[in-house]
RNA sequence: GGGCGCGUGGCCCAGCUGGAUAAGGCGGCGGCCUCCUAAGCCGCAGAUCGCGGGUUCAAAUCCUGCCGCGUCCGCCA
């Protein structure tokens, strides 16, 4: 059997392999039989639920109305028809039929030969399965007014295991950060801290009760987000706040340099120390674009007035412009989007649309991350897009997480700070990890624990679907059992555990796979060695799904199943017995350690080699 | 009031481009360390897939009505 031309160089996905060939086969068998649409059923060939039902099956109730005979009869003359030509091939050990499916049956020793020779020899190339295109993914872009919280993170934590995915699969990929450097935000920042000083703030917040000590008083996103919050305290008493705040935000808007370096002075140290908690979880930026970039360079000017030559164009009594968006398939209290105001000036909505037709000249997809009450600005941002002649990007959406308490608010202090989370979960891993290896150094178990509690963290947040509102409990924030990065941690650490005891014994352990390879008898596998060759060839298919479908968390599920699969494996296929090495099953768990670390370094686990 | 999203065992959650007996985890009960890390492995109990209609050979999955939760409906960001 030839490689099919999407494998070369591409690395390869051994089980949609199999299915292609398969489906080849099948195509010509369906023809045969009077199928007149072969394509649309070969669609619904697909993995079955149970493994008795074999590793591919074909659902033949569609055709029994065309062909006018049973479901059964009919998957049991397509098995007889296929069965000796794809059992003579590679990869399809055998064909059979049951309650109307056509079952197939991997040949789990090619399987084995393949999976270990493309993950070992070609490890750079794992996860390359598409020619890759160049991606823009924005993602975090928090107002910096403050230190980030469990709430803001899921957005930085979905964004930045999406450009991890992408950089797996071989994209070129640009992590982008926009700073909302003009808005109100940033604009009670910049006046509380030419208005208040300390005293003054820890009267305000004191009188609320908001006045606790920082956690982090080193910290200038923590120092600072006091006088954001006291300026918002007394902005509901005392109308000079208003007055003082909207003064500065219309100057921004106008581009109006000295403020605009005044509002940079305040935020830009609250900025990095939001980027030092990020950094902490592995998450770091290629770019940072300020908003008021598309003030300062007309851009959005521009805008403006192609937008006011729209159909859907309108004005408004004080002279503001909006577009009509009822016709576009919005609906609500209000249909019309405004670009302009009044005065003539931008709207932030507005300066975004520039900010698209800017990032459309920096790469061939654009992915921005954004919470769930942006459906909304964004839908219209789109049509607006549209009108403009400019391609929409791609978003992604996530809805909240909440406390008990409700929602988080920084401005209101009802907020779990990221770097306290953090803490306690990098305090609560060393404990485990000091009760359990007294072997290590103290440098060494803190280096563990902080690895552990961070991609733990992490983990707890990317498992769950996007669109799913999460309630933040400390308990599974800090879960260290089977679901959870630990878990998939520890499969790899014991991966790596095989690898450093063989090495340390002398061992050659690249000489020993060749061995393996060379000698290529993969026959009489155990069942938990096979079960895990079959999960280790469906590796690029699911991290393509995960990436087609912007969902992180399904690969989650399939690297814990991966994890589980390895555990098994570990249990009953030693690789040292009685100080002899069995070079098959070092082969497979080192196939099973790269795909490990691959999928762990992706969803931004960290890949600690022992814990 | 309207738009959008979500609703799966006591708890968390996967599956949702329709396919065979709804996958895991926590908690509960019971087993497994003379053997490469027990943060592991094995077994048992536990589910009217929010509720009602509809489409289909087939519905957790698609359509529709209702209920509950979230979110938005600013010339804010």
């Amino acid at each position: 059997m030839e490689w099919l031309p999407y494998c070369v160089g591409l690395g390869v996905d051994e089980m949609r392999q199999l299915s292609e060939i398969i489906s080849a086969v099948l195509w010509d068998a369906l023809t045969e039989m009077g199928d007149e649409n072969p394509d649309g059923t070969l669609k619904n060939l697909a993995s079955p639920r149970h493994s008795h039902q074999g590793d591919l099956a074909l659902p033949c109730f569609a055709l029994a109305k065309i062909m006018g005979r049973a479901p059964n009869d009919i998957a049991a003359d397509l098995a007889e028809r296929v069965a000796s030509q794809l059992t003579s091939m590679d990869g399809c050990s055998e064909v059979g039929s049951e309650g109307g499916f056509c079952n197939f049956y991997v040949d789990v020793e090619w399987l084995a030969e393949q999976v270990v020779s493309q993950t070992i020899d070609k490890p750079e190339s794992v996860g390359h399965f598409r020619s890759p295109s160049s991606l823009l993914i924005e993602h975090t872009s928090a107002n910096p007014n403050g230190p980030f919280h469990v709430g803001r993170s899921r957005n930085a934590i979905l964004g930045d295991t999406i450009v991890r995915m992408h950089r797996l699969a071989g994209d070129n990929v640009r992590a982008e950060y926009y700073v909302d450097d003009m808005g109100k935000q940033v604009g009670i920042l910049a006046w509380a801290l030419d208005n208040l000083d300390e005293a003054k703030v820890s009267e305000i917040l004191g009188a609320e009760d908001m006045d606790e000590v920082l956690t982090h008083p080193e910290k200038q996103d923590h120092q600072r987000v006091r006088y954001y919050q006291a300026a918002n305290l007394l902005k509901a008493d005392d109308p000079a706040v208003e007055i003082g705040v909207t003064k500065l935000v219309q100057a921004s808007e106008e581009a109006d340099a000295d403020v605009l370096d005044k509002f940079e002075a305040a935020y830009q140290p609250v900025l990095d120390g939001m980027l030092e908690t990020l950094d902490r979880i592995g998450i770091t930026f290629d770019s940072f674009t300020k908003e008021s970039r598309f003030i300062v360079d007309g851009s959005v000017e521009v805008i403006m007035e192609k937008l006011g030559a729209s159909d859907l164009h309108g004005t408004a009594e004080n002279g503001a412009h909006y577009l009509e968006l009822e016709s576009r398939g919005v609906a609500g209290k209000s249909t019309k989007f405004f670009f302009r105001r009044g005065d003539g000036s931008s709207l932030y909505a507005t300066r975004d649309i520039a900010y698209h037709q800017w990032k459309w000249q920096e790469a061939e997809r654009l992915v921005n991350i954004l919470g769930e009450d942006h459906r909304l600005q964004s839908k219209q941002v789109g049509i607006a897009l549209d009108e403009l002649g400019i391609k929409n990007p791609e978003v992604v959406f996530y809805a909240f997480t909440k406390l008990p308490e409700g929602k988080m608010s920084t401005r209101r202090g009802n907020v779990v700070f990221m770097d306290d989370l953090l803490d306690e979960a990098a305090a609560r891993a060393t404990a485990i990890v000091t009760e359990m290896r007294d072997d290590l150094s103290a440098e060494q178990i803190s280096e563990i624990g902080e690895a552990v509690g961070v991609s733990a963290v992490r983990y707890n947040i990317i498992r769950v679907s996007p669109e799913k509102g999460i309630n933040f409990r400390w308990e599974e924030a800090l879960s260290f059992e089977s679901d959870s990065a630990p878990f998939i941690m520890y499969s790899h650490a014991r991966a790596c555990s095989i690898n450093r005891k063989l090495t340390t014994q002398g061992h050659d352990v690249g000489a020993l796979i060749d061995g393996a390879q060379q000698y290529g008898d993969w026959s009489n596998l155990s069942d938990s060695a096979g079960e895990l060759v079959k999960r280790i060839a469906t590796f690029g298919e699911e991290l393509n799904g995960a990436i087609d479908s912007h969902r992180p968390n399904l690969l989650c599920t399939y690297l814990l199943s991966l994890a589980t699969e390895y555990n098994r494996f570990y249990r009953d296929n030693h690789v040292l017995v009685e100080g002899e090495v069995n070079s098959r099953n070092l082969a497979l768990s080192e196939a099973a350690r790269i795909l490990l670390k691959a999928g762990c370094e992706s969803l931004g686990i960290v890949a600690i080699e022992q814990m």
